[in-house]
RNA sequence: GGCGGCGUAGCUCAGCUGGUUAGAGCAGCGGAAUCAUAAUCCGCGUGUCGCAGGUUCGAGUCCUGCCGCCGCUACCA
C-alpha cells in the first residue's frame, strides 16, 4: 500500500424526506454505500465529512400533515426524530445528520437565491396555477388528476399520463378534481420566480463532457437533460418553507422557495453548520472552497437531475459572490456521482400504500444491521434494479456471512482461546503461511481501489474470497491435528489465522462495522474502530433546540494498514459474531407480515 | 411519444476498450475432514450467451431489425 497524502473528502448523502419512515430501497441507495465510502476514507486517512438530513419542506410535507391533523413542523419533528433514529441504528456515520427547518439552513438558502437573483439567473414570470377551491391552497401540478385529453385515461395527473406518458398542463384536463379533497379546481394566474437554467446549459454540457469517470447511465443522461434546459419555477405558492428573499416576495405569506431549491443547498447548509457546531466556522471552506477536495454524492437514480444538473447549475451561478462564499473562492462542483437503481419487494415495486414495504426500524426492531448492510451491499441495486426477497435474504445470512467469515473467526477463536488462551507466539512461518497472509493484506489495495470506484459489490466479493481463501489454509494445515504432536506448529498456523482475520476485520469494516468491532475486542483490543453514533442538541437563538446525529470519529483507531496483532495477549472468552436465522421460520413470519399490512 | 436499461448454467449474477476450451456464488451429486453456529475443504457444469441478420480473420462483447421484461421523463430514493 502506497502513502498518499490526506484528502478532504466531502460525502454527500441524499437528504430524506420527512413525510413519513424512510423503507429498505432508501437505505439501499443512498445510505450504505455512502457509509461504507465514508467509512473506507475515514481508515484510510482522509478526512471525511459526511452530511445530510431530513427534507422537511415542501407540499407533500403540508399534504401528510393535514391528513394526519398536525402541522407541518410537528410532523416534520416525528419523522425527523424516527428517521434520524433509523439511520443511527444501521450505522451511518454522518459527521453531520441534521434538517432543512433549522435557521442556518433557511440563512444559506436564502444566501444562495438571493446572489443568484442578483446575478440575473433568476427572473419573475406569471404562470396559471390550479388552487383548490375548499381549502384555497395551492395545489401542485401532480395533486391534481382528470380525464388525459390525449388518450382519454380518466385518471391522468396534472403533471403527466401514467397511462400515454405525455407531459400534460393540468389546465388541459378534462373534469380536474384535486387529488386530495377531489373538489374541481380553480385556475388563477399568479407570479413566479424562475431559474435560468438555459443559462448554464453550455457550461454544463463542457462540465458533464469532461466527467468520463461517472458512470455511462449518469454521465448520459445528464447530458440528455442539460441539452433541454427549460427555466424552472423556484419559487410556490404555499406557506411552507423558506422564506423568498426578494422584494415583493419576501414580505408574502403565501411564497416560499420551490423545496427543489432549497433541498440540495443543504449539502452546502450542513457542512456551515457542521463547522459552526464545533467552533470553527470556517471550516467547512475546506471542503467547499478548496479545488483538491473530493465531493462524493450517493442517491437514488430519480434524483440524478438534481445532483449532476440543477445543483451544479445553482452553485455555478453563485461561484463566491454572496455572503458565505466571501470572496473566498468558487464552490466546487461534484466530483462523483454514485447513484443506484430501485430495489424491489419479492418482485414489486415498493408501494407504501399497498403494504408492500419493509420500514428500516421494523426491520432493526427484529434483525441485526450488519447482515442488512450485508445483503443490501452483496445484492442491492448498485447497477440495476435488485429484489429484495426474505428467502434470499435469510439464505445469505446463513450460507455466506455466517458460514463463510462468520465461521472462520468462531472456529479460530474458540480453538485459539481453548488451548491457548492467548495468541501464540509463532514459530518460522512456513511459504503457505507466508502465501495467505500475502493473500489477505493484498485486500488493502484491491479491496481499497474497489470502493474509491464506488464498486462495492465487487469490493465485498473480493473480502469475502479472501476469506475463503483463509479457510482453505486452516483446512489445510489442520491445526487441530497438528496439536496433538506439534504443539509449537499448531500455534504458529493459529497465529497466522489470527492475524489474517485481524486484517479481514479491517477489509469488513466499512461494510459490516458492528460485528468487526465485536470482533476487535474479541482479539483483545481494548479500543475502537467502529463505535456508537451519537446525538447533539443544538441550540441556535430563540429556536426550539432540536437533535442531530453525529459521532466521536476522531477517536476511532482502525487504519486500513496489515495488521500487527502482538503474540502474547490474551483472548476473551469467544462469541459468535452472527446470528443464523431459521429459513422456515423467517420467511413465512415475514410473508405472513407483509399480507396483514395489505401487500399482496 | 422521447431517453435508457435488462434478457448469460436450476436460482442470483460477473464478463472493461471484440481474441486461448464462456466464469463465480448458491442449490444438486460424490468424497474428505470433524477445530467450528451440521459451519469447512476437495471433485463434478455438453449453457442455442432472448431471436434473426450484418461487420470482422474472429462477437456474449460492435451494428440493424424483431420478441419479452423494466426504468426514467424533472423529486414517492
Amino acid at each position: 500500500m502506497s502513502e498518499r497524502p490526506q484528502q478532504k473528502i466531502l460525502v454527500a448523502v441524499a437528504w430524506p424526506y420527512a413525510n413519513g419512515p424512510r423503507h429498505l430501497g432508501h437505505v439501499a441507495g443512498f445510505g450504505v454505500p455512502s457509509d461504507t465510502y465514508a467509512r473506507y476514507h475515514r481508515l484510510r486517512g482522509n478526512d471525511v465529512l459526511m452530511v445530510s438530513g431530513t427534507d422537511e419542506n415542501g407540499t407533500p410535507i403540508m399534504v401528510a400533515a393535514d391528513q394526519a391533523g398536525v402541522t407541518p413542523r410537528e410532523l416534520a419533528d416525528r419523522n425527523n426524530e424516527i428517521i434520524r433514529d433509523d439511520l443511527r441504528r444501521l450505522g451511518l456515520s454522518y459527521d453531520l445528520f441534521t434538517r432543512t427547518t433549522t435557521r442556518n439552513h433557511h440563512e444559506v438558502v436564502r444566501d444562495i437565491f438571493r446572489t443568484l437573483y442578483e446575478q440575473g439567473f433568476i427572473f419573475e414570470q406569471t404562470t396559471v396555477g390550479a388552487v383548490s377551491a375548499a381549502t384555497g391552497r395551492t395545489l401542485p401540478d401532480r395533486y391534481i388528476e382528470g380525464t388525459c385529453p390525449i388518450c382519454g385515461f380518466p385518471e391522468a395527473r396534472g403533471d403527466q399520463c401514467d397511462n400515454c406518458g405525455n407531459q400534460l398542463d393540468p389546465a388541459d384536463l378534462i373534469e380536474p378534481r384535486s387529488k386530495i379533497d377531489g373538489t374541481p379546481p380553480v385556475f388563477k394566474e399568479t407570479s413566479h420566480l424562475f431559474l435560468d437554467l438555459p443559462a448554464f446549459a453550455e457550461q454544463l454540457i463542457a462540465w458533464i463532457s469532461a466527467q468520463e469517470h461517472w458512470r455511462p447511465n449518469v454521465r448520459r443522461f445528464s447530458l440528455e437533460l442539460a441539452k433541454n434546459l427549460k427555466p424552472r419555477a423556484a419559487t410556490r405558492d404555499l406557506d411552507w418553507g423558506v422564506r423568498v428573499p426578494v422584494s415583493g416576495y419576501e414580505e408574502r405569506e403565501d411564497k416560499r422557495i420551490y423545496v427543489w431549491v432549497d433541498a440540495v443547498v443543504g449539502y452546502l447548509s450542513a457542512a456551515v453548520e457542521w463547522a459552526r457546531n464545533r467552533g470553527t466556522p470556517d471550516a467547512w471552506r475546506d471542503w467547499w472552497q478548496n479545488p483538491d477536495a473530493r465531493h462524493a454524492y450517493f442517491m437514488g437514480k430519480d434524483n440524478i437531475v438534481f445532483h449532476s444538473v440543477i445543483w451544479p447549475a445553482q452553485l455555478m451561478g453563485y461561484r463566491d459572490v454572496g455572503q458565505i462564499g466571501a470572496g473566498m473562492g468558487p464552490l466546487e462542483l461534484p466530483d462523483d456521482i454514485a447513484s443506484s437503481e430501485y430495489l424491489t419487494m419479492e418482485g414489486q415495486q415498493l408501494s407504501t400504500s399497498r403494504g408492500v414495504v419493509i420500514h428500516v426500524g421494523d426491520f432493526l426492531s427484529r434483525y441485526d444491521p450488519d447482515p442488512l448492510r450485508y445483503f443490501l451491499t452483496a445484492a442491492g441495486p448498485e447497477t440495476q434494479d435488485a429484489d429484495f426477497t426474505w428467502a434470499e435474504f435469510v439464505r445469505r445470512n446463513n450460507d455466506e456471512l455466517v458460514a463463510n467469515w462468520g465461521n472462520l473467526v468462531n472456529r479460530t477463536l474458540t480453538s485459539a482461546h481453548r488451548n491457548f488462551g492467548v495468541v501464540p507466539k509463532p514459530g518460522e512461518l512456513t511459504d503457505a503461511d507466508e502465501a495467505v497472509l500475502a493473500a489477505v493484506e493484498g485486500g488493502f489495495d484491491t479491496v481499497g481501489a474497489l470502493i474509491e470506484q464506488t464498486r462495492f459489490k465487487a469490493a465485498l466479493a473480493e473480502t469475502m474470497r479472501l476469506a475463503s481463501l483463509v479457510n482453505q489454509y486452516v483446512t489445510a494445515q489442520a491445526p487441530w491435528a497438528t496439536i496433538k504432536d506439534d504443539r509449537d506448529r499448531a500455534g504458529t498456523v493459529l497465529y497466522v489465522v489470527l492475524r489474517a482475520i485481524d486484517n479481514l476485520k479491517l477489509l469488513f469494516t466499512p461494510f459490516l462495522p458492528f460485528s468487526s468491532q465485536t470482533l476487535h475486542e474479541l482479539l483483545g483490543y481494548g479500543d475502537v474502530i467502529a463505535g456508537e453514533l451519537r446525538y447533539e442538541k443544538i441550540v441556535e437563538g430563540d429556536d426550539p433546540p432540536y437533535l442531530v446525529l453525529t459521532g466521536d470519529y476522531e477517536t476511532w483507531v482502525g487504519r486500513w494498514e496489515p495488521s500487527a496483532l502482538p503474540a502474547g495477549r490474551a483472548l476473551p472468552k469467544p462469541r459468535p459474531l452472527f446470528r443464523k436465522l431459521d429459513p422456515v421460520q423467517v420467511v413465512a413470519d415475514e410473508l405472513e407480515r407483509m399480507r396483514q399490512a395489505g401487500g399482496a
